[in-house]
DNA sequence: CTGCTTCTATACGGCATCGTATACATGGAC
DNA sequence: GTCCATGTATACGATGCCGTATAGAAGCAG
């Protein structure tokens, strides 16, 4: 037993996930890696068996983390629905970390089934947080579904859409967006145009 | 003036859209492409500098297809405001051209300013065409904004989500999400929990 | 100190791709 | 028929990356 190893396999995970978060999973190459890390690769066929054992010890890394992670911290920090909704969308959709995997993954996910099939767990758990928020104020199963659905499209597309918004902030429009779909149907949108 | 082009530069150009659209831009290879045309790259480069002047070429045909040919085809076809987005919607995001070549750029936008600039424009083009329908009915400017944004992500964003809607399938829901943001307000949602 | 384990550096062969150079084919122009 | 323009095939050197092999440093055990 011994040894202080330089650079270990959580390293190498960390820097792929930069990488992909960056270019892709085109861009997680090991010698990239390596450079980045201050060394050469020499070291990394130790820890994983070739280059596609490390993507999969990244999507492992980033399920956990954009899962089990996220939903602790929103059940244990309370509050309301809206409130865990939005809780929820901070801790995955904000910060430099999570945010660009997620994106990147989302992509890949078009072109590979293992990693589609490992997203479609993932959004799963979140619908789940989804529909049981929008559950507590709305009680037509197929618009909670609806509901719900409109607000991870939202959450997602968000960060795909290049539009702007005249003199309006993203952030505003988004503000409204939410108002929409997390406020009770019966205060907030019961007068056409509605009133603000 | 003479000679009949077999491989023009047309051909190169649909041909590394497929590419693209199917694996991202990195899959746009020159020598693979030549391949798949059942030639080599030997003429590839009496049309093009180099393959970046390819992948520029391929986004000014994106760009024109999405949004002269599809806004030249909606307002041509007349209709009603939920008629015209759908119409839209299916003429860019059906069908198996045009919807993965989008999709695919929009993942290459995060990386590159001056695709996003491109994204930009016709994004806004876009959501001038929303927000013209959906002000029809809807005379709150920020509400128009917020359900227009709203309806663009979940065009953009249902095929980026890969989650599961149990008895449902994903159209029904996005059909009964097209009614929550596309009918009028007042009838619509008048209700909590909403009556279908 | 010696030996062992653990990572690291370096060198290698192989493959894919780029962009260039050059010679071959083909079909009108004349 | 000859010439020329336009594509095309082929070959080349350069680069970047993969995965393997092998030897060197570095730290602890004894």
């Amino acid at each position: 037993m011994v040894a202080v190893t330089r650079t270990p396999r959580e390293k190498w995970i960390e820097q792929g996930l930069r990488a992909l978060a960056v270019g892709g999973p085109d861009a997680v190459r090991v010698e990239v890696l390596a450079k980045r890390l201050g060394v050469t690769k020499g070291g990394f066929y130790g820890f994983f068996a070739d280059r596609e054992a490390l993507l999969e010890a990244m999507l492992d890394t980033w399920e956990r983390e954009s899962t089990d992670e996220v939903l602790d911290r929103v059940e244990s920090e309370g509050g309301d629905a809206k409130t865990k909704i939005q809780r929820a969308g901070v801790l995955t959709f904000s910060g430099d970390r999570l945010l660009p995997i997620d994106l990147a993954v989302r992509d890949w996910a078009r072109r590979d089934e293992a990693v589609a099939e490992r997203l479609r767990r993932v959004d799963n758990r979140r619908m789940e947080l989804l529909r049981e928020m929008i559950g507590t104020f709305c009680s037509d199963a197929d618009e909670v579904e609806a509901r719900s659905l409109l607000a991870f499209c939202v959450a997602i597309g968000a960060h795909f859409l290049a539009a702007d918004h005249g003199d309006r902030t993203r952030a505003q429009v988004l503000a409204r967006a939410a108002d929409l779909l997390l406020d009770r149907p019966a205060r907030r949108l019961g007068t056409a145009g509605g009133a603000r």
